[in-house]
DNA sequence: TAGTGGTCTAGACCACCGG
DNA sequence: CGGTGGTCTAGACCACTAA
């Protein structure tokens, strides 16, 4: 749809497919631009998302390169800059969802900070464990207004409450801010997530924004450590 | 130096420094060229960085506006998705590199696969601690290969690595992809790191590139659960 | 319907790299 | 030095929002 799309779509499967190989150079902007009909700075548009997936480097007097990757890592490092729900995430697989807390209460200091909302707002409040082919991986304590979420019921926390954001309610899903950090885990989470006494969790607290700036998600997640990693791109 | 970057700091630090209040809107691109004396797509390309940043959200048809997000956070998430070394991390505080292991060895597979290198390369091999007031915060295994990172000695093992890289050697860091996780602390770490038996520590794991793309290190850091947290703003 | 931000162009000039 | 990618412009058209 988009012309700078398709083309870094079309350069990022040239690379994963291996038809451009670690370290080889790719056409000039100009060539390219030639190629696909296009100026160059819709090309350049196009190559910086692939830097920004850390695939390619340029290098200004020389060129554009393949960065040397062994293709083994790279649907990872497309995928871990994203950001999706839990079930996308694991999508073809078996998921799992026990609803353990599905109800309305008046948000406190934190949350009402962290949602940016007025004293008397009311907030859902969920928590659920979620499994994968049988496994538990996380227990998510979710909080939204319910004056954005409206109408969220419990059979869709059962599945999957952003698709009831997105393709029901046509909401938008922008952006999130997100926290990573580690402790102990509790009797409760022991119980929930199968772990040993003295295992560790992975908390990721979450903030999640939609497309028009309102913040319509706070959420703790606990992960059982043997499930938990997360891969990031970071460029200076 | 560079305009764009120029015009988003300004507006950054109108934010910050709270001239412009959470949800309030800025001046339209078309406005805000004719204040910079520049372009649209210049001013884009700052809002743009903004955006990335996590501090402005855009919305097509209605204008720009700040995020709600309350100040004292904003600090955390400008600095949160940039790359620098411990010693940048933490500057303004007392730091103490105690150096466990300076060597160079021939490097195994599983090196030689992340740095990508011939088999035949040697690699400095760093295992340092690193206390910020006198607090251990983690255990750092660093390997380098010795033809890219020449001349390196034990003194600059003892304060920065990546200042000789960037100020000494002159080299430009450009990325660095970068792997999350957690697991239990064994005796080695409890010891260095002050922890309990039974502790946590978060993995991160990290290749680094410079900007030609070559990888120049690959490093497993062992945190301190206590002292440990990432941040990242995740867009869609 | 008027006006926003998003995309795209053709062309200009610059900083940097290699021979 | 010629050629690379980086920045910037002026202006075009489009998708979307709000009145």
């Amino acid at each position: 749809m988009i012309k700078y799309m398709e083309i870094a779509n079309d350069i990022r499967n040239q690379i994963v497919k291996g038809i451009l190989k670690p370290n080889e150079q790719l056409l000039f902007e100009k060539d390219l631009s030639k190629v696909y009909s296009s100026s160059k700075m819709t090309i350049k548009k196009a190559l910086d998302i692939l830097v920004a997936e850390g695939l390619i480097v340029k290098r200004r007097g020389s060129g554009t390169f393949v960065k040397s990757i062994n293709s083994s890592e790279m649907d990872k490092l497309i995928v871990s800059n994203q950001f999706r729900g839990f079930s996308a995430l694991y999508s073809g697989k078996k998921i799992d969802t026990e609803v353990l807390v599905f109800q309305v209460i008046n948000c406190d200091e934190k949350i009402r900070t962290k949602l940016n909302l007025d004293e008397e707002q009311f907030v859902y409040n969920i928590v659920r464990v979620r499994s994968v082919n049988n496994v538990p991986y996380v227990i998510e304590n979710t909080y939204m207004p319910i004056n954005i979420i409206q109408g969220l019921k419990k059979a869709h926390a059962n599945s999957s409450i952003y698709s009831y954001i997105e393709e029901d309610l046509g909401l938008k899903i922008q952006s999130s801010h997100r926290k990573i950090s580690v402790r102990k885990s509790n009797s409760f989470e022991q119980e929930h997530l199968h772990l040993e006494a003295y295992d560790p969790v992975a908390i990721a607290e979450q903030v999640a924004y939609l497309e028009n700036g309102t913040a319509f998600e706070y959420s703790i997640s606990v992960h059982s450590y043997n499930y938990f990693s997360f891969e990031t791109v970071i460029i200076r």
